[in-house]
DNA sequence: AGAGTATATGCGGGTATGCGCATACCCACT
DNA sequence: AGTGGGTATGCGCATACCCGCATATACTCT
C-alpha cells in the first residue's frame, strides 16, 4: 500500500505533470526540463529525482548530463494496477485484510451509541 | 489538470485508500466506516468527504445516516485517463502547451550556459 | 418542543511538502 | 590538477495537510 500512496503523492503536484507530459514528448537533461516549464534547477532536478523514485522515470548520465526519460513498461504497470484498484478489486494488504474484518462486524451506530 | 491533481491527492493518502477499500465491499455510512478502520469520527468523516469531493463516493441520506457508496462510473472514468495518460497521450491543457511550444527551442545548456 | 444520536465543521497544533538560495558534487576538457 | 558547466542536495521558510477536540447541525422519536 506504501507504494501506491507514493505513486499517487508524485502525481498529485502540478511540476510534477507537467513534467511527465515533457517527458513524454521526447527523453530530457534537467536543463531542458527548466527550460520548457521555465522553472529553477533545483525545482527541476528535484522533482525530476522524485518521479524517477516514484518509478515513473528512469535516469541515464551522457556526459554532463543526466538525462531522464518515461518508463513505460513500469507506467503501464501503475495504470493497469490503478485502473483495477478503481474497478472494484480491492487492495490486497495486511492492514486492509484487517478493516474488511472488522467490517463484517460493524453496525450502524455512533460512537454515543456504542457508549452504552 | 488541477482536477487531475485534486484526484491524484485524493488517493495519496492511507486513510482514504482503506476507506475506499472498505467500500468496494460494499456501501457503509460513516459510523461503520470509523469502526471498519478503527479511527475517530471526525477523521472518517472528513475523508469520507476529501473522496466524496474528488468524485470517487456518491453520498446519500438514508435518515440519521449518510451513506457512501463508490461511483463506479466517475471511477472507471478517472481510471482509463489516468491509464491513458500513462501510456503516452499527453494533457491537454494551456500551461502543458505553452510548455511543449518551449520544449522545442530548449537546448541542453543549463543556467550558467544561458548567462553568456 | 425536547432529548438523543449521527454527522459535519471551526480551531489549534504538529508534521509534511514545495520552493529558492547557496553550495557541494560530478564530469569533460585543457 | 585546475577550470567551467550541469546536476544534486542541505538548509530555512512559507504553506498545505492531517488529526483530535470541541461544538454545531440534522434527523428521529416521544
Amino acid at each position: 500500500m506504501q507504494d501506491l500512496i507514493k505513486t499517487m503523492k508524485a502525481l498529485s503536484d502540478e511540476t510534477r505533470l507537467r513534467i511527465l507530459n515533457v517527458l513524454l514528448e521526447r527523453e530530457c537533461c534537467v536543463c531542458e526540463v527548466m527550460q520548457a516549464l521555465d522553472i529553477s534547477q533545483s525545482r527541476a532536478s528535484r522533482n525530476l529525482g522524485i518521479l524517477e523514485d516514484a518509478g515513473f522515470l528512469t535516469a541515464k548520465r551522457d556526459g554532463v548530463w543526466t538525462v531522464y526519460s518515461v518508463d513505460w513498461q513500469a507506467a503501464n504497470r501503475y495504470a493497469t494496477s490503478l485502473a483495477k484498484l478503481l474497478k472494484g478489486s480491492p487492495i490486497s494488504n495486511g492492514v486492509s485484510a484487517q478493516d474488511k474484518e472488522r467490517l463484517k462486524h460493524a453496525v450502524r451506530v455512533g460512537p454515543a451509541g456504542l457508549r452504552k
